[in-house]
RNA sequence: GCGCCCGUAGCUCAGUAGGAUAGAGCAACGGCCUUCUAAGCCGUGGGUCGUGCGUUCGAGUCGCACCGGGCGCGCCA
């Protein structure tokens, strides 16, 4: 309904002045509900036009007058501030809600076309801890994103079986029988320290490498069997979270391809590629156009004949590629921008495509960054049994009347809306600080303070006992301004959603559901839906409850927060 | 040193393709549970939007410089 109106106004405004450009219209809201709902900047149109505010003004109150939803316009200023017609606007807003359902929101971006999107591929060697979930969490909720506009959507995962780390690890494996997940994180730290003190444990790690990808069946078998142990066990983690994946791409299935063939070539045509001093198959990135010094050599093969990872990630780019998707996804760390860079630059000499990167920023701790090798790190799975514990108190005093499994599963479902929403709310490109202790608060600007407010409205509606319509009736009005918020919050979600997508950035999504509960909160403290004065206002109220509710499981949904039913 | 990202209240973050008096939460203080879930609500205090120039009718938002933090810069992935 928003979008609609504000297409409206710009083409009945362009269409009445052919000498103001798209570009120049500008539609914004005003700060305050007494200016109004919506307003039209003037300053550009009057400059251009060479008239006065009020000139321009009530020429477009003029062409505008006749537009269905205006109540009336009044000029403030440099302002012309529009009121809408409230019922009639809720009424239309409500009616798109009810018809559209669990699709409210998705203007159909992606219809007919394909998505691919790569998130998490965490190296096999430990449990994920909440910096690395940030990958997984934004990366998720993208490809809800991308899913809920309508696109055929692939999520990959790209599992790094292969190199210098997993090498070790299958070294140590192999000395420390029936190793399990957990015993997995001790071993790399303990394998790791090893490498450094000792020399030859190193270089049987290369070795080992070297020999895996001549296709020696035995080291293949061994490294399958600790990297499967260690993915299996991250993916069960990730699954808590409601993340899950439709693609799993081995490494060590990109050690060849006829396309990375080809890309050499033309490296090779334009004098890029050579073998460094120390025997490394290497390119010149300045050949190709890069002009920094710093970054400029992109080492393919060591000197033993393994391929390095970026020799295999250029295959494996290739291959993604390939697939044919309208919009082709990277989640990384802001580490690995260089890199994204230079891999970018070698495949485009040759003509390929590559993704689009969406980085992010890592997330610190109070004391510091998180390290693995400090042990200075929290861990995904520590995090989510303290929260679902530390939930499960509150649930039993809460949810007496249920069985203590349904309250298990209530404070799990807790839990992960906490975790989500603390690292979703903040954009991608910024630093966080993960505060343990306010992210185990559940007050506030949380994942369950939503999660609350859409109990609320579950309850409210249970308590009502009967089925609501999706039909508005003629009496169907909106009397106060708590209500009128709602209702224009809710009319701006397709807007949210579409700006959360283009811009990569699932924070937006998470912003307005948390702005749509407070403000809802604010409706509900002030009006009475199942105590109305009347009939018709109750059964109004009831509808809005019902709006809201759909709105926010949507907008949950995408951000992958579990909606209760009572909490 | 070079490159990219970030800098908004004591702390953690919003700020909608430059627009009206800069907003939340936490922490502090004061109120509200015989009324739809108090994981809530209302109120008070708290800001030269890192600093300085510049562009503009208008800058937290755009440009430049500086300061501070993060990340990266050839056998890690």
């Amino acid at each position: 309904m928003y979008l609609h109106i504000v297409e409206d106004l710009k083409t009945t405004i362009i269409e009445r002045f052919p000498e103001i450009s798209e570009e120049e219209v500008n539609i914004s809201s005003p700060p305050d509900l007494r200016f109004g709902d919506i307003a039209v900047p003037l300053f550009v149109l009057a400059k251009k036009l060479g008239v006065s505010f009020s000139g321009i003004g009530e020429k477009i109150i003029g062409v505008i007058r006749d537009l269905s939803y205006i109540d009336r316009a009044e000029l403030v200023g440099g302002y012309l501030n529009l009121f809408l017609k409230r019922n009639l606007y809720a009424r239309e807003t409500l009616i798109e809600i009810f018809s559209k359902k669990e699709k409210y929101g998705s203007v159909g971006l992606g219809k007919e076309k394909k998505a691919l999107i790569e998130h998490t591929s965490i190296n096999p060697n430990a449990s994920p801890h909440v910096g690395r979930a940030r990958n997984a969490m934004i990366g998720d909720s993208l490809s809800r994103l991308l899913k809920f506009e309508g696109y055929d959507t692939e999520v990959h995962y790209y599992v790094n079986d292969m190199g210098r780390q997993i090498g070790l690890l299958v070294l140590i494996a192999d000395e420390l029988e029936g190793l399990d997940f957990n015993g997995i994180l001790d071993a790399y730290v303990k394998a790791n320290r090893r490498a450094e003190e000792d020399e030859e444990f190193a270089k049987r790690g290369y070795d080992l490498l070297a020999k895996m990808e001549e296709g020696d069946e035995e080291t293949r078998k061994k490294f399958y069997r600790v990297t499967e142990l260690c993915l299996q066990g991250q993916l069960e983690v990730l699954k808590r979270l409601g993340v899950e994946y439709n693609c799993f791409d081995r490494e060590s299935s990109f050690l060849h391809s006829e396309e990375l063939e080809k890309v050499l070539n033309v490296l090779r045509e334009k004098g890029a590629l050579f073998v460094d001093e120390e025997g490394r198959l290497t390119v010149d990135l300045s050949k190709l156009g890069y002009s920094q010094e710093e970054g400029r050599y992109f080492v393919l093969r060591r000197a033993n004949g393994s391929s390095m990872y970026g020799y295999r990630d250029l295959a494996y780019t290739i291959y993604k590629g390939k697939r044919g998707s309208d919009v082709n996804l990277i989640v990384l760390g802001e580490d690995h921008k260089l890199y994204a860079q230079q891999l970018e630059l070698i495949l485009k000499s040759a003509g390929y495509s590559s993704p689009e990167c969406v980085f992010y920023s890592y997330i610190l701790l109070k004391e510091g960054k998180m390290s693995t090798r400090q042990g200075n790190v929290v861990l995904l799975s520590d995090f989510l049994d303290k929260a679902s514990e530390l939930a499960l108190q509150k649930v039993k005093q809460q949810c007496v009347e249920l069985s203590e499994n349904e309250q298990k599963l209530i404070a799990e479902k807790i839990a992960v809306s906490a975790i989500r929403f603390a690292v979703l709310k903040v954009s991608p490109t910024k630093n966080v600080v993960f505060d343990y202790d306010s992210a185990l608060s559940f007050e506030g600007d949380t994942g369950p303070y939503l999660q609350y407010g859409c109990a609320r409205i579950k309850s409210i509606l249970r308590k009502y006992g009967k089925d609501i319509g999706d039909e508005i009736g003629e009496d169907f009005s909106i009397k106060t301004d708590d209500e009128w918020i709602v209702v224009r919050r809710l009319s701006e979600f397709p807007e949210v959603v579409v700006n959360s997508l283009v811009q990569r950035n699932p924070a937006i999504v998470a912003n307005y559901a948390l702005e749509l509960v407070r403000r809802f909160t604010t409706f509900y403290h002030n009006c009475p839906v199942l105590q109305a004065e009347e009939e018709a206002l109750k059964y109004s109220r009831l509808q809005l409850c019902k709006a809201t509710l759909q709105t926010l499981e949507n907008a949950l949904s995408l951000l992958g927060i579990p909606v209760l039913e009572r909490m």
